[in-house]
DNA sequence: CGCCGCATTGACGTTCGTCAAGTCTAGTGG
DNA sequence: CCACTAGACTTGACGAACGTCAATGCGGCG
């Protein structure tokens, strides 16, 4: 009843059309209204779980960019994903019951807590949540494989378009500039990211300026030619 | 009725420990016995799927190794995995009700196949395989988590050794030796897997060789000395 | 205003890729 | 059963791409 409740709420939320309502009819939607049993907010550094820590629950980003990274037991960490708005986290706690992962706020976030026996109950009822919930976790297996192309065969400069170019098709889809976008992260997790170095980053990026593909100022990015930075990811057939 | 159709059977197959049938009590095995509409063979060098074909169903691996292998838009491409016996393919399929890869048989081998909908359909009824089904996806993010880790920083003989502790390891659950094991895949597959060039995956190899750590006969690998493997992936701490 | 973290740039070194030659093995057909 | 061939593998010489180390610049925050 208080504005707090009403506004955890599937079916009026700002994000439905991307994040876990996608696809469901109205009276699907209502059913899963009481999926998120509370948000959470995220400062900026903080993690929203961690490496070993029990899981519970998955996360549906509200505001705020997350990265994920795993670690070796030498020490040596990697980044694995940065995720944004309506983008779901958690996934690698299910099979252990426990978290694989860190995942850390690039800036200050707000998530939705959705407990997993809540989602694996209420999936079990309404058939088009239970494919959507399989549908996140492959689209998360695809999107891995994309990463492993890229760290197994590109070259630094194609990492680096390739990685630009995905963010600003994702934050395009929540309504933002095709062609300006502000890095959340930083050289070194960028490269962590992309199997690079950050001065291998930051010398590919300033041969983009040089080139007149990207205006680059601290974190504020502004592509100037996307079918040459297209054209880099995917030199023209032979 | 027919010796065929009692083959084909979870609960009584001999596999059930490693594959789907995994931590289910016997009640719950028996009601997915109808979870594998056939079986199917494929022939060595045979695609079981591939990018672009329609997704209907998964593939619980009997007999045989595969690997699968994403290709990019100029025809670059990267191994994803092996994936052997009591293995689950098919996963990448779900998203877009169309495969995003290939999977190759690298030697002749045996699914099981499972048609998606009735998994979707039988997991909504026994808890235990609905779990399972979301173990196994969130089992596949996390080992590509690994790989991203491997391909993003890690040197070539580290990769390697942590390619044959894997392997091994792999194999040993399934009633192999811990310390020999036969390559299915040629030089240049392990180095598509692993983000290398074939000539250094054999030079590489040749050095474990010089080095006392292994014995190599062709795709006939010997384990001589797996703690040296062990501490090329993970140096000592610090 | 000063400090600290982040970023840039240069010089140099290492690792791995490229190209090439040659060997070995398994499979095929006579 | 053996000879032949094609594919897989090994090894060497060389070069390119990226990492390392170090110096310097810049901006935002306290």
């Amino acid at each position: 009843m208080t504005p707090e409740t009403i506004k955890v709420a599937c079916s009026n939320c700002n994000l439905r059309e991307l994040c876990m309502p996608v696809g469901l009819q109205p009276a699907e939607l209502r059913r899963i209204d009481d999926l998120v049993a509370t948000r959470r907010k995220v400062k900026r550094r903080d993690t929203l779980f961690h490496n070993g820590e029990r899981f519970t629950s998955l996360y549906a980003i509200r505001t705020g960019v997350f990265k994920t990274r795993v670690t070796s037991e030498d020490g040596r960490d990697q980044v694995t994903g940065f995720q944004m708005a309506g983008e779901i986290i958690g996934l690698d706690g299910i099979v252990n019951d426990r978290h694989t992962c860190d995942a850390v706020a690039l800036e200050d976030a707000e998530v939705c807590v959705m407990p997993f026996e809540r989602i694996e109950e209420l999936s079990r009822e309404v058939t088009a949540l239970q494919r959507h919930v399989h549908q996140i976790m492959s689209r998360e297996i695809v999107r891995e494989h994309g990463v492993m192309l890229l760290l197994g065969s590109m070259r630094a400069e194609e990492r680096l378009a390739a990685f630009l170019l995905n963010l600003v098709q994702r934050l395009h889809a929540r309504g933002f500039s095709q062609s300006e976008l502000v890095l959340r992260m930083t050289r070194e997790e960028i490269g962590s990211y992309l199997g690079l170095k950050l001065e291998t980053v930051s010398r590919t990026l300033s041969k983009f300026v040089e080139d007149g593909i990207v205006a680059v100022q601290q974190r504020h990015v502004r592509i100037a030619d996307a079918d040459k930075l297209r054209r880099i990811v995917n030199p023209p057939a032979c």
